[in-house]
DNA sequence: AGCACGCCGACT
DNA sequence: GTCGGCGTGCTC
C-alpha cells in the first residue's frame, strides 16, 4: 500500500493544485492547513483533497512537512465556496484562499491566542483541601478566591495571583475547580416598535428561515432597514444560528457594531474588515470557525468567514460599489454572498435604498422577492426635491441665487445646511491662459488638482505631487489661474457670502484622521456648523438632526458621461445625500442646481420614484444590450505603451474569435477612459454574452490561451468578470 | 509570484 | 580573472 497523496492549494500565481506524499494524512485532513517544500522555500497551503494516486510522477512528488492539526479544518461548504469563486472569477485557488485566510493564519506560527469563555469555580473537594494547604500558596488564595467571590476567568484569576496559571492544570486535575463556558446570552433588548412594512418585512423573511430565498429590502433612508435586520438577527440568534452582516465600508462599521452590540448585548459579535490588526483578524476567523460566534459584521472580506451554523446573511447598503473588490481577484462580496446563502439553504436579505440594477431586476422578475418600505420611520415627510434651472439664473461662484437664498434662509432660523459636490480640492487644474499650459499629471491622463492651502498640485488617481509655481512652467507668464470649484473654493466662497456662518468642509483632505473625522462629526452634531461642505463622504450613514437643507452642485456631468452606469451612481447619490436632510422633526428640502430639469432622472428623484427610474434604465440598458440583461467580462492590459497594450488584447482577441461561440459577442479592444494611470498605458477588451454559462465556459478555455501567450515583460494583464468600471 | 540557473560588462 | 545585470523557466 502507498503513502496517500495530498492535493494542496498553495499561494502562488498557478491555476492548479499540488500533490505531495502524506504518510500521515487521513481524509479528515481535508482544509487543514499543512506547510510544504516548493521549490527553494516552504510554503503553508490548504489540503483541497486526499487521494489514492496523483496523476504526477511519482518521482516528482515531494513529502510534506507537516500537517498542521492546530485548528479545526476548513469544513467543506468553504473549501467549496473557495472553489466557486477560484471558477468563477478565474483565479487560481491558491490565490483564492490566501485573500481569504486572515493573513496569519497563511504562516506557520503559532495560532494568536483565542479570548477563553471559560470560567472556574471551586469544587466541593476543592473546599475539602483547602484548610490542607498552606495558606500563602498560590493554590489556596486562587481557591480562597473562588470560594468568596464565585466563578472566574482566567484573566480575573490572574489578578489573584500573577502565577495563578502555574498550578492551575494541577487543580484541574485534582477536581478541586471546575471549569464550565457559560453559554452566551442571546437575548435582545427591547428595541423600537415596527411599523407595519417592517413587521411584513420581518415576517416575509421569518417564513423563509431554514431554506434559501434571497430578499431585496427596498426602504429610503430612515425608513428603518436596520431595525428589521435587527429584528431577523434577534430570531436567528433566538434558535441558536449564526448571522453574517456584509456592509460597504470600514467606516461605517463602528456605528452598526455599536448599534447591534447594544441591542444583543450578551451576544458573541465579531468584526471583520481589511484594517484589522493580524492577530484580531484572525481571532475573529477562528472564533467563526469554531462556531464561537453568533453574529459576523463586516465588509466585503467577511464573506469569507466560515460559519457553521450560518442562518441568515444581510447585505446592507447592497447597492454599493465597494462590495467589489477592485485588484487580484475582483469578487463581488453581495454576488458571493448570495451564492453562499444558496449553498447553506438560508435566506439572504439584500437591503438598499437605490438598489442595484441587478438586483432591482432580479426582484422584477420574481427571483428575488421585493419588501418595500415606503415610509420614514424617523420623520415625517421625506424632503421636498427640486431642481434649480442655472440656465435661468446666473451663478455666483457656482451657487445660484435660489440656493444662496435657502442656505441664508436656514441660518436665520438656526439650521444646518449642505452643499454637496464632488470633487476634492481648492480647483480641478490651474491654467496659464497665456500659453494654453494646464496642469497636466506627467504619469496620468489627468489634470492635476489645485490644493490651495498647502499650496500643493496633487493627483487625485496616482497621488503625485508639486509644489505650485508663482509663474507658468512654460512661459514664464505670472497670471496662472485655478479653474473650476472644488470643496475647498466653495468653503471659500461661502464664507465671503456669509461671514457669520460657522463652515465645516468635510472631504478626504480636512477628515484624513478617524479622530479629526470624528471631532468634525461630533461638532455637526452638537450644532456647532452652520453650512456643510462636502463631498460623497458625508452622504453615507450618518444622520444630522439639525440638516434641512442639501444643495447639489454640479450633478449634471454624469448624465451623459460615457459609462452606462453612471446614472445609476448619480440618482443613488443624490437620493443618499438628500436622505441626509430632513431627518428629524424638521422638514427637508433637497436643490438641485442643473441645465436640465426636465431630465428624467431629476424628475424621477423629485417624485423619490426609485422604481421608475430603474425601469426607465432598465429598458434602456435591454434595448443596448448592457447588464443586467447581459453578462461581461473584461480583459484589461497595462504597458509602458499603448501600442503594446492594444496590441497584445488584439492578440487576445483573435485567439477569442477562434474559441467563442455565436453567443458570446468580443467587442474592439480599446484605451481606457483614465488611459494612463501612474506612468503605464491601459486598454481594455470586453467579452458579453446573453448566456453566464457560454460567457463562464468561453472564458475559461479563453483565459487558458492567453496565460499561454508570451506577452512583453512590463506588460500586466488582468481579468474582471461583471466590471462596474469602463 | 519567487527564485533559481544562465550567459555578457566594469571592478578589487 | 570575478561580481552582477535581468532573460526564461519551473514549482507537485
Amino acid at each position: 500500500m502507498t503513502s496517500p497523496i495530498v492535493r494542496v492549494a498553495l499561494d502562488v500565481p498557478l491555476p492548479c493544485g499540488f500533490d505531495y506524499c502524506a504518510p500521515d494524512a487521513c481524509v479528515g485532513d481535508v482544509g487543514r492547513r499543512v506547510s510544504v517544500p516548493f521549490g527553494h522555500t516552504e510554503k503553508v497551503g490548504v489540503i483541497l483533497q486526499v487521494l489514492a494516486t496523483s496523476d504526477q510522477p511519482a518521482e516528482k512528488l515531494k513529502q510534506v512537512r507537516a500537517i498542521l492539526r492546530d485548528m479545526p479544518p476548513l469544513p467543506p461548504d468553504w473549501l467549496a465556496l473557495m472553489d466557486f469563486c477560484s471558477r468563477y472569477y478565474q483565479h487560481p485557488i491558491g490565490e483564492v484562499i490566501a485573500l481569504a485566510l486572515p493573513p496569519a493564519l497563511r504562516r506557520r506560527a503559532a495560532l494568536p491566542r483565542m479570548p477563553d469563555r471559560e470560567t472556574f469555580h471551586i469544587t466541593h473537594a476543592g473546599r475539602a483541601a483547602l484548610p490542607q494547604l498552606a495558606q500563602r500558596s498560590i493554590a489556596a488564595r486562587l481557591l480562597a478566591a473562588l470560594e468568596l467571590s464565585g466563578p472566574m476567568s482566567r484573566q480575573e484569576l490572574r489578578v489573584v495571583s500573577a502565577a495563578a496559571m502555574k498550578p492551575l492544570p494541577d487543580m484541574l486535575e485534582k477536581g478541586w475547580l471546575a471549569a464550565t463556558i457559560e453559554p452566551p446570552n442571546l437575548k435582545a433588548a427591547v428595541g423600537p416598535d415596527l411599523l407595519d412594512e417592517q413587521r411584513q418585512a420581518v415576517d416575509g423573511v421569518m417564513k423563509s428561515f431554514g431554506g434559501f430565498e434571497p430578499f431585496l429590502l427596498h426602504g429610503v433612508t430612515g425608513s428603518g432597514k436596520t431595525e428589521v435586520y435587527l429584528r431577523l438577527i434577534e430570531q436567528v440568534l433566538k434558535h441558536g444560528g449564526q448571522a453574517l452582516l456584509l456592509v460597504p465600508e470600514i467606516a461605517l462599521t463602528p456605528q452598526l457594531e455599536v448599534r447591534v452590540s447594544n441591542r444583543f448585548p450578551g451576544a458573541r459579535l465579531v468584526s471583520l474588515h481589511s484594517s484589522l490588526a493580524d492577530g484580531a483578524r484572525a481571532t475573529g476567523f477562528l472564533q467563526a470557525l469554531c462556531g464561537e460566534v453568533d453574529i459576523v459584521l463586516g465588509t466585503r472580506l467577511a464573506v469569507f468567514a466560515p460559519l457553521p451554523r450560518l442562518a441568515l446573511v444581510v447585505v446592507d447598503e447592497e447597492h454599493d460599489a465597494s462590495f467589489k473588490q477592485q485588484e487580484g481577484m475582483r469578487y463581488s462580496a453581495r454576488d458571493v454572498a448570495v451564492w453562499r446563502a444558496k449553498q447553506r439553504g438560508v435566506p439572504i436579505l439584500l437591503g438598499s435604498a437605490t438598489p442595484s440594477l441587478e438586483s432591482w431586476a432580479a426582484a422584477q422578475s420574481g427571483r428575488y422577492q421585493l419588501l418595500e418600505l415606503s415610509c420614514r420611520a424617523v420623520a415625517a415627510a421625506l424632503p421636498e426635491v427640486r431642481c434649480v434651472d442655472v440656465r435661468r439664473e446666473k451663478l455666483q461662484d457656482g451657487l445660484s441665487e435660489h440656493s444662496l437664498r435657502a442656505i441664508a434662509a436656514r441660518l436665520e432660523r438656526g439650521e444646518q445646511s449642505l452643499v454637496f459636490l464632488n470633487r476634492r480640492g481648492y480647483a480641478p487644474v490651474l491654467a496659464c491662459p497665456a500659453c494654453g499650459w494646464v496642469s497636466r499629471c506627467p504619469g496620468c491622463a489627468a489634470n492635476m488638482v489645485v490644493h490651495l492651502a498647502d499650496r500643493r498640485l496633487r493627483c487625485h488617481h496616482c497621488g503625485r505631487e508639486e509644489h505650485i509655481t508663482a509663474a507658468c512652467p512654460t512661459c514664464g507668464n505670472q497670471d496662472i489661474h485655478p479653474f473650476g470649484r472644488g470643496t475647498q473654493r466653495l468653503e471659500e466662497t461661502l464664507a465671503a457670502r456669509f461671514p457669520q456662518a460657522r463652515i465645516v468642509r468635510v472631504d478626504r483632505d480636512s477628515a484624513k484622521s478617524q479622530p479629526r473625522w470624528h471631532a468634525m462629526l461630533d461638532a455637526i452634531h452638537k450644532g456647532e456648523a452652520d453650512i456643510l461642505v462636502g463631498t460623497q463622504m458625508l452622504a453615507k450613514g450618518h444622520d444630522f438632526p439639525l440638516l434641512t437643507l442639501v444643495c447639489a452642485l454640479n450633478a449634471d456631468a454624469a448624465l451623459f458621461a460615457a459609462d452606462f452606469r453612471a446614472p445609476e451612481r448619480l440618482f443613488s447619490q443624490l437620493m443618499q445625500v438628500g436622505g441626509r436632510s430632513g431627518r428629524a422633526a424638521l422638514p427637508g428640502e433637497v436643490l438641485i442646481q442643473t441645465q436640465y430639469p426636465e431630465h428624467p432622472l431629476y424628475q424621477a428623484l423629485a417624485r423619490h420614484d426609485f422604481a421608475a427610474f430603474a425601469a426607465a434604465q432598465l429598458a434602456e440598458r435591454e434595448r443596448a444590450g448592457f447588464p443586467p440583461s447581459t453578462y461581461q467580462v473584461m480583459l484589461r492590459a497595462e504597458a509602458p505603451e499603448l501600442a503594446q497594450a492594444l496590441a497584445f488584447l488584439k492578440t487576445a482577441s483573435e485567439l477569442g474569435d477562434t474559441l467563442r461561440t455565436a453567443e458570446v459577442l468580443l467587442y474592439d479592444a480599446v484605451p481606457m477612459r483614465l488611459h494612463r494611470l501612474a506612468h503605464l498605458e491601459r486598454a481594455q477588451l470586453l467579452a458579453e454574452s446573453r448566456s453566464r454559462p457560454a460567457l463562464q465556459a468561453f472564458i475559461a478555455q479563453w483565459l487558458a490561451a492567453i496565460r499561454d501567450l508570451k506577452a512583453p515583460k512590463a506588460l500586466r494583464w488582468h481579468i474582471d468578470v461583471d466590471p462596474l468600471e469602463f
